[in-house]
DNA sequence: TATTTACATTGATCCTGATCAATAGAGTGA
DNA sequence: TCACTCTATTGATCAGGATCAATGTAAATA
């Protein structure tokens, strides 16, 4: 059944059914739900998460109001959580990568609160929650990763919270990279050379600035040598100095 | 060791053991942890929450970096979570009144991420995490709840993002004030007529601004009619227009 | 009750970042 | 390949809110 006869059958399976690739093999199963599992455990989670959605970008997961039904879990690409003020400006509540849980704030009021579309091609892994709490109830492991996952994300949120309440620009758009620079390294791609997937608007609609700012911004960056931008191809030349950029320590001025 | 001969038996059990007050009969259980439980499982919640505590004002809950153990849901009273920056400046991640619980952030990596910090004489039930997930194991019902706990919490903090990211100063007092009013309304109180529990400078650290533009921004909406107040204490007298000031609408200016 | 300390209000000035606007470049589709 | 649209850069100006500073008021402590 599996990638036996060529393109064909798993390509139609793909379309079908999602591609069967199990959470024990899947190489972000460090960074997602099945962290501490045992094999046997790892099955059984497997079975449950048999659903993968290719996304396309621009495509949306899901939108404010759709009822609950499941977890996503990231596979590959980008994606960015958003919701609408009342004037219709658009609030970025995150950029996720690959290995990242999204869809958790449906959980309270059994409808999303939130958009969720990819900025890439991308792959999700489709949870049905009701069965992942029973999952949970079975296997403590599971249970207890899943709670950890909840509570990181509700310090994540706290960071962002004091980026927006506590930082000036400069500030925000360094631990915005830095903050991009060690996800990325944390997936074993490089810490100090990558393509920003958002615009320049977007950026600004997560860190609470216009666009303009963002690009003076990076700009200004680049003229003190803390880094090169092209577009969407960012290096970072000086991770020292852009902490200390963050951190508002005299010494980066 | 205790003041023993003094306060007669029922306060020394107190300090001992804490009050033996069960979740059944505590009036918070349509806002707490029990939602939605049957008698005899409220039971076994009541059986695992045995310690009640008493918070002086100006007293820790707990501090950046204390070992988790427990979650706290607030039986009375009022607290602030709050993180220092690097820079030594307070940043509020949350106000926090009865029926809420705090604490949740400590799950990810077992330690306290934020302090929490009485600010007025409060009561607090302790919830010992271990034991909450078993139970959690055992009656779904407690477990999906608890899960929605956490997801309000995830819903709130967005809301408090774009809050930061989004609205200007003055929107950004209305809608603290109108959030302070629902949820003291939930709670059978005034939703128009309450003390502020923290300082002009607190409520800076919470909104992102500072407390000069708190102080100026409030004797602006007593000008307006929106509202009357006296140090601490405050009346909102428009709750409409101060509805269309949070939401930028022309009519209210 | 007096004294001290913490908190709040108000004014004057300055600066960061928003806004308005024009141009240029990159990406997309016919 | 061209044309169109979306995205990014840069400049000029403006305003919201920060900052500095002084005074007033409430609350805590001796």
């Amino acid at each position: 059944m599996d990638a036996q006869n060529q393109q064909p059958l798993n390509k139609i399976m793909m379309n079908v059914n999602g591609l069967k690739q199990a959470c024990s093999s899947c190489s972000l199963r460090e960074l997602c739900l099945p962290i501490g599992l045992e094999a046997s455990d790892m099955d059984r989670l497997d079975r449950l998460v048999t659903r993968r959605k290719h996304m396309q970008r621009g495509e949306h997961v899901f939108r404010v109001g759709a009822p609950f039904q499941f977890l996503f879990a990231i596979r590959t690409g980008f994606f960015k959580t958003y919701e609408l003020q009342e004037d219709g400006q658009e609030h970025i509540t995150g950029f996720h990568m690959a290995g990242e849980i999204i869809g958790m704030d449906a959980i309270s009021t059994d409808h999303n609160t939130c958009n969720a579309v990819a900025l890439e091609d991308s792959e999700l892994c489709e949870i049905p929650f009701p069965q992942l709490e029973g999952l949970c109830r079975e296997i403590p492991a599971l249970q207890h990763q899943f709670h950890k996952l909840m509570s990181r994300e509700i310090i994540r949120d706290h960071g962002i919270m004091m980026l927006l309440g506590g930082m000036r620009a400069e500030e925000r758009l360094a631990a915005f990279l830095l903050n991009l620079s060690q996800r990325y390294a944390a997936r074993g791609y490089s810490a100090t050379e990558f393509h920003l997937r958002m615009t320049r608007a977007e950026i600004g609609h997560y860190l609470g600035m216009k666009l303009e700012t963002v690009s003076r911004t990076l700009t200004k960056f680049q003229e003190q040598g803390l880094l090169t931008v092209n577009n969407k191809h960012v290096e970072l030349q000086d991770l020292v100095r852009l902490h200390q950029v963050m951190n508002r320590e005299e010494s980066a001025l």
